[in-house]
RNA sequence: GCCCGGGUGGCGAAAUGGUAGACGCAGAGGACUUAAAAUCCUUUGGUAGUAAUACCGUGAGGGUUCGAGUCCCUCCCUGGGCACCA
């Protein structure tokens, strides 16, 4: 760390009004970050400076971060990326006037922090207690304003308590259930693992196959919200794209859901049902057995040439056929069941399925469609069977070619059946979103629309079926059979019926224990615990706890209302305060989460506003993502017999490892910080070397906000220049410096010189106020330092008469008071000390942020570009308010623009008025 | 396969349909210094030219326009997400 020559620290204080001095008391030879910095923090924390205000005649403003997981491997430059911007931006709100509320906590429960305590047989809570007192020194370090009196982990029992009551009240209005799910199980260890402990159909401790392993779970029902999810995106504040991956994953269609009768057997004789119509006739009964799909596709209804139920189907064990079949059907079931979703759904993977020897009755044509079981069809979507249209739906086509169905079209478009041939050729089906019916009785002719009009009418008129609203959105489910989470409030009395633990018993606290063992029937290692298991009903009879905990996402899902009322032990927010703070104004974090946990916390939201506990339907917004950090990862080939992951192309090694192996074996990767990729920069050492504002500033102008960076210190170097230069030229204005510039001022009687000091002062306040407010940080630094470059210009030519000129030094004091605190939100360390060399009282996060005057920041001259046929010939400078008339005459009477026009017939002058003139001539 | 982003100098990048490359990094040359560091100044898209200047240039190809990095169509490459979702 190089040394200071001088420090304020030990500098006396000099008389600032007469002092002209040669040496400048506070100039350092070189930017010394580490002189004041430390400093300047103590100070913050002393003043208590970000604590949350509430004053009255104040507007608010909440700027809300990702509530971070505390990892062992620390704060990332990566998380910084986050929390530096929006520092920022609550600092200039701070200063523009708006009561801010920048909180920040930890989303302390989940799988990493458990699964190290039993590694290191210790428990969870003080390890995780360590990680985040860690990130918030870290957070501290890169002078973070957040207001730690509201600062909670989730594994808090005074915050989890009321996860528990909205658990509650979600269960009285019917949104938490239990039903048998589906879980990955360990045979091996004999537990229950997450989908990210299996690798490749294995556990990834143990190595065992994976099981399916059916137990009751607990669920949230947010498919009831589906379609208030879909229309309140309309408005909100949020990227696109998030908007859009969000209604995808809701994923509304709409179609048709009818009904298939199963026809007896292969003998039963063959039923025309528009004839039957025809005459009048009742529709022919069958056997009672049904079973019904649902499709966006109505209109391909006479292409049905086969159905597929999921394996899973609850229909398959009543359907009329021979034992044989039953024995074959049998042997299908068991193949998918040993199959993983992974695998189930893995692309480009052979069809496969088995023909159950029953057959439906095709509602239209009565014709007897073949029943097939096949796992791509999933018993979770839908009604877990399809109707094939092999023409039309490409997994259908690659189906039915496999087991020699009957491809029919039913739709042609422009290019009418030889396009279908020639798609067919290659393997491909015909998947027109228009186009015109064929062979489909008398609906031939009609457009794709129509035919759905029409064909969803006569469904439902003839009670076959209905026109139907279908989401891809499955219910949310919370279970986890795991320790290190929050206790799902729920017993199970001795007669087998749930009770919601009441109000005055929560929280159900996590019991402090040594051991967190699996029980070894898929229950959670809590189940082990008698003294938790053990309790008495609401009618004192002896009753068993509910062992599930909660998954962690329902704690990431109202962290941001407790924010607004985090000490409050009565409920688990005044709902005044909710009213003044919510909704977050700003909330920022990775595209990561644009389903998952943005969906969950606005469904949690959403249903607190149906329960009158809050008003506002939408808890965020706006919403902005950050760009992702990447650093390098080693990554090495695979060796014989192992098998990669799909869309894997190396094998991630540890650094350790890589220094062993010879270069050429292995290929190192962007990838984004992590803790299992091990490759997190902290922000320590970044800090050590370059001082927090060149880290802060650094992470704003390295690239746009929302664009991925490649880490590397290089370009910090500039940033640590420009800050040196802030504090060289706030040296050698200062004897200059008029502390009153702002009263005594007189616009009218500058010199060019003093106009062109304001003019750049009053532009760069506009430039940097605007891109800051849209989240332009990298521009916002660039104006600052273009600020720089011209006022530093603007100090050379005026050192001659400074001393000595008044407006001079009136329009530099301006501009020098504004580059601070310009500077501050990003730069706040080095704001501040310039701030106190000066002699200015406080810190700067409480003065005024600076607003401009559009008449001091316009040009006095423009120059206009001048094209001829669109082409740039020339340029012009003309005073600002110049006619456009003469401004074209100019244009035209430029000797480079003759060059080009000359002889030629003009025919039209385009003018966009301050910007440029285009000469459009003939030939 | 589906969904959402990106492709601009040696590098990070900037640019309401209006002078492409601002700002910075790195490089080159210079000043200061015994020297180095630091700092400051000059310079740097490509090609041709002593120069003025000309032509070419924003992944490729078309289109709209007086004018396209920006809008439209087709394609290529690339990052991220996913539940083969009917």
């Amino acid at each position: 760390m190089p040394k200071a020559s001088a420090t304020s620290s030990t500098a006396p204080l000099p008389n600032l009004r007469s002092s002209v001095q040669v040496t400048y008391w506070f100039m350092y030879d070189r930017y010394s970050p580490g002189d004041f910095e430390a400093k300047w923090r103590e100070r913050w924390l002393k003043a208590d400076l970000f604590r949350t205000r509430e004053e009255t005649g104040r507007p608010k403003f909440y700027t809300l971060d990702f509530f971070p997981y505390p990892s062992g491997a620390g704060l990332s430059v990566g998380h910084c990326r986050n929390y530096v911007p929006t520092d920022v931006l609550s600092r200039m709100k701070y200063m523009q006037g708006f009561n801010v509320l920048h909180p920040m906590g930890f989303d302390a429960f989940g799988l990493p922090a458990e699964n190290e305590a039993i590694k290191r047989k210790s428990h969870p809570a003080p390890m995780i207690e360590k990680y985040a007192a860690n990130y918030k020194r870290q957070m501290d370090l890169i002078g973070c304003g957040f207001d730690w009196h509201r600062s909670f982990k989730s594994s808090d029992p005074s915050y989890y308590k009321w996860t528990q009551w909205i658990f509650g009240l979600l269960y009285e209005r019917g949104l938490a259930v239990r039903k048998l799910a589906a879980v990955n199980w360990d045979p091996v260890d004999k537990t229950v693992l997450a989908d990210e402990e299996v690798i490749a159909g294995r556990a990834e401790r143990s190595g065992a196959l994976v099981e399916k392993k059916w137990i009751p779970q607990w669920y949230f029902r947010i498919t009831e919200y589906a379609q208030e999810l879909i229309d309140d995106l309309d408005t909100i504040d949020w990227p696109e794209g998030i908007k859009a991956m969000q209604r995808n994953w809701i994923g509304r269609s709409e179609g048709c859901q009818f009904t298939f009768r199963v026809v007896g057997t292969a003998n039963e004789a063959r039923i025309d049902l528009d004839t039957a119509i025809e005459h009048g006739e009742a529709r022919p009964q069958s056997n009672g057995l049904h079973f019904d799909v649902f499709t966006t596709r109505i209109d391909t209804i006479y292409g049905v040439t086969f159905c597929v139920l999921a394996p899973e189907h609850g229909i398959i064990e009543h359907l009329p056929i021979t034992a044989e079949d039953r024995a074959r059907i049998k042997e299908y079931q068991d193949a998918a069941k040993s199959l993983s979703d992974t695998d189930r759904t893995a692309e480009n993977r052979e069809k496969t399925g088995v023909f159950t020897g029953a057959y439906a009755h095709h509602p239209f044509t009565g014709e007897r469609i073949p029943i097939w079981l096949a796992d791509y069809v999933l018993a979770t979507y839908g009604t877990g069977a399809i109707m094939a249209v092999p023409g039309h739906d490409q997994r259908d086509f690659d189906f039915a070619t496999k087991f020699r169905i009957p491809i029919e079209p039913v739709i042609i478009g422009p290019g009418g059946l030889d396009e279908i041939r020639a798609l067919r050729a290659q393997g491909k089906a015909f998947e027109p979103k228009d186009g015109t019916l064929i062979n489909s009785s008398h609906y031939d002719g009609l457009s794709v629309l129509e035919a759905q009009e029409k064909l969803g009418i006569r469904l439902e008129s003839e009670g076959i079926g209905e026109r139907k609203i279908q989401y891809k959105l499955r219910d949310w489910l919370i279970s986890r059979q795991r320790y290190w989470g929050c206790p799902i409030p729920v017993i199970h009395t001795k007669d087998g019926e749930e009770q919601l633990v009441p109000l005055s018993q929560l929280p159900v606290e996590l019991p402090m224990v040594d051991s967190y063992e699996p029980a070894g029937d898929g229950s959670s290692p809590l189940a082990h615990i008698d003294e938790f298991v053990n309790c008495t009903d609401l009618d004192g009879s002896l009753a068993r706890r509910e062992t599930d905990t909660m998954g962690g996402f329902a704690c990431s899902s109202w962290y941001f209302l407790r924010f607004c009322d985090p000490e409050n032990f009565e409920a688990a927010f005044d709902p005044e305060k909710i009213k003044y703070w919510m909704p977050v104004d700003c909330y920022v974090g990775g595209a990561e989460h644009a389903v998952m946990h943005l969906l969950y916390a606005r469904f949690w939201t959403k249903v607190l506003y149906d329960a009158g506990v809050v008003p506002v339907k939408e808890p965020f917004q706006t919403l902005r993502n950050q760009g992702q950090v990447l650093a390098m990862s080693p990554y090495r080939k695979p060796r014989e017999g192992e098998v990669l992951g799909v869309a894997e192309d190396g094998i991630l090694v540890s650094f350790e490892e890589a220094k062993l192996m010879p270069e050429a074996d292995l290929t190192w990767k962007w990838v984004r910080m992590s803790k299992s990729k091990g490759n997190v920069v902290t922000p320590d050492e970044a800090v050590e070397q370059y001082g927090a504002d060149a880290l802060r500033m650094y992470l704003l102008f390295v690239a746009p906000f929302h664009a991925d960076v490649q880490w590397s210190n290089e370009g910090m170097q500039g940033i640590s220049r420009f800050l040196g230069r802030i504090f060289k030229f706030a040296g050698e204005v200062q004897p200059h410096f008029a502390e009153n510039w702002q009263d005594i001022l007189p616009f009218e009687e500058l010199d060019d010189l003093s106009k062109r000091i304001r003019r750049a002062t009053h532009q760069t306040i506009r430039n940097c106020t605007k891109d800051l407010e849209n989240f332009g940080f990298n521009t916002y630094v660039s104006w600052l330092m273009k600020f720089m470059n011209e006022i530093t210009e603007c100090l050379e030519l005026a050192k001659p008469r400074i001393a000595n000129e008044r407006h001079l030094q009136l329009a530099m004091s301006e501009a020098l008071e504004t580059l601070i605190l310009l500077v501050a939100p990003s730069a706040p360390h080095s704001a501040d000390q310039i701030w106190e060399d000066l002699g200015k009282e406080g810190f700067t996060y409480h003065a005024h942020w600076p607003t401009h005057d559009d008449d001091l920041a316009a040009e006095d001259s423009l120059t206009i570009a001048v094209q001829v046929n669109g082409k740039l010939r020339d340029t012009i400078t003309v005073p600002a308010n110049t006619p456009k008339e003469q401004i074209e005459a100019e244009a035209q009477a430029s000797v480079k623009v003759k060059i080009y026009t000359d002889g030629k017939e003009v025919k039209k002058v385009i003018t966009v008025p301050g910007r440029l003139v285009n000469i459009v001539v003939a030939g």
